[in-house]
DNA sequence: CAGCGTTCTGTAAACGTTTTCATGAGATTT
DNA sequence: AAATCTCATGAAAACGTTTACAGAACGCTG
């Protein structure tokens, strides 16, 4: 026999099932005594209430589906964490999926989440495509983290690309970098705002902006940086798409005999944790990661209670120098 | 009106709802054209089973919960990912939930998943006492991932502490340190067993183990290279609880102007992607991550179709020799 | 003792599926 | 035309809760 449910608690409490469905939700019309009585009876029989049937009759989850495009990277689970702990606050509670950087993946993951009904549906820099992306949103309260649309009928969160790579691009031309180049993100998942916001910058100074399609991960940044390094007229300064990449970028760059920041100069975006490392001290501009999972339950918070017009936040990163960026080198 | 059911899609496909239901579970008893017309009907409304509903039917989620240590790890995010892959390839889905390294999160998180009936629970290094996992272990089948205990009614999986240990300090000693140091993990997340194989490898060489309490993450390490530089005997030598423990210990070393590997040697533990950033490359115990968590699933799966005794699994790690280790200085 | 408020009971419907079963309708084979 | 086979139907019960409601038991107050 399985688990224990409410009328196996009811009987063996000598009360009605109505009652003890009143204590597990914490009504406040319950004898003192009466609750101390089910609850001691139910950890006895180890029961615990099926949430699938509660589902089923409430209608609600108090849950929210969270799927991360990748979770190996640091920022994701920064904004898990911070988004984790707000929803704890709210009495939600948060379901982490991940896409493991395929878009079947994710759409695997979504699918699931609205299968099971959550209250809402957190998407961090998801790789599919707006039309996708969109349909899903119609199917719950929706908020997207890190990628510009079109967004109607969810809400959105994004960094503003253009500052950061104003940033980016203004630190190293003071530092007299020239031939800077990029190893862009994964483009559907906001990869393409940083790219272009980079390109507009380097225009605005008549420099010619050298981009590489890359991805967001160690990997690209590692390839990235083989192709850039094998031109004749090199870079001296590179600017990855986010910490990770530029992890990549640090490591080819070393096998190749080249100093940072004496040869090249290295800048990532996000500031994760990696990036803080003293062996590593790499330059790069800084988003408020826990924050942006903090602000994305209360847009959640506020949709589920009701708020129909959308909300496009926008936030502004700032750059945190390190030592991976240095003057550039008078040959 | 929220979202559409079975007897909608039933509806204006007309047909009835049984064979809605069997058109949703992929019966073969259903006819090429019904089939089809059914899967339109329900693409054109939006329509997705409720999986609640279904749960509460059948009795199965087709889903097991897993419960991460520290999802920030990169070690237990790869043994998520290759649950996950392993979940996917069994048909079942992984439920991902971190307890944010507190007891009480994990608490939280695991009595979530109960209660949403997962048909197994994968415990990756819980904070938990032994009592509390083996009480939770009795509502589902169960695995235990690096943490030693009395264990019954339940599998676990687990590293060969003694011969990583041994790895270790015979690394070390082959290079002549003597005064090897340890930045303990969390005991009862499986630091406890990592610590008193180390004190008898140090022991059984007629070594004195110097060791500090600590945790599995950067700021233990941080915090635990200051105290042992402090000490007028210091270590030449630091075994770290894990990488990011010793990534903490390599950044604090850093600070006070010690070289490694030239003034201390540094080791880690799980060889995770940090370790091998060329920047870093921290010698470290490699453990098959990705493999630990397929085996997990696996484990999970067998228990699931109905095996009662219970396996203990052991795996061997390996020494993987990066630069961060070098002879012991000749002063 | 009447009246009142609080706490509890028992019953029943509802949530959206799955599952079973007896029956029926069509198509295909003999 | 009869027999067989495949596919579909409709009804009903079940899963474990929540929710609503009418009424009962109880202890207090006046």
């Amino acid at each position: 026999m399985s688990q224990p449910t409410m009328d196996d608690v009811a009987a063996k409490a000598g009360v009605s099932r109505a009652l003890v469905s009143l204590v597990m939700r914490q009504s406040p019309r319950v004898s003192e005594h009466n609750r101390a009585k089910v609850l001691a009876v139910a950890s006895d029989l180890g029961y615990r209430p099926n949430t699938a049937a509660r589902n089923l009759a409430t209608g609600q989850t108090h849950t929210i589906g969270a799927m991360l495009n990748d979770i190996h990277n640091p920022f994701f689970t920064a904004v898990a964490e911070g988004a984790s702990k707000a929803a704890a606050d709210a009495g939600l509670h948060l379901l982490l999926s991940s896409g493991w950087q395929r878009s079947e993946g994710e759409t695997e993951a979504i699918e699931m989440l609205l299968g099971m009904r959550t209250d809402g549906l957190l998407l961090a820099s998801p790789r599919l495509s707006h039309v996708t992306i969109s349909e899903f949103a119609t199917q719950a309260p929706t908020v997207i983290i890190g990628v510009w649309g079109p967004w109607t009928d969810m809400d959105s969160l994004n960094n503003d690309e253009d500052h950061g790579a104003e940033l980016v691009v203004d630190h190293l031309t003071k530092l007299g970098h020239k031939r800077i180049a990029h190893v862009s993100g994964n483009l559907p998942a906001g990869g393409e705002q940083r790219r272009s916001a980079f390109a507009n910058a380097m225009m605005k100074r008549g420099l010619a902006p050298i981009i590489i399609d890359g991805d967001f991960n160690e990997k690209a940044g590692y390839d990235g940086a083989a192709s850039l390094m094998a031109l004749h007229d090199r870079p001296t300064a590179i600017f990855a798409g986010n910490d990770l990449s530029a992890i990549g970028v640090m490591s080819r760059l070393h096998e190749l005999g080249l100093r940072v920041p004496e040869d090249v100069s290295v800048i990532g975006y996000d500031d994760t944790n990696i990036a803080g490392i003293s062996a590593i001290s790499l330059t790069t501009i800084h988003q408020p990661r826990e924050e942006i999972g903090t602000l994305a339950i209360q847009l959640l918070v506020e949709r589920i209670a009701g708020r129909t017009e959308d909300r496009h936040e926008e936030l502004k990163p700032r750059l945190v120098k390190r030592s991976s960026t240095a003057p550039v080198a008078t040959a």
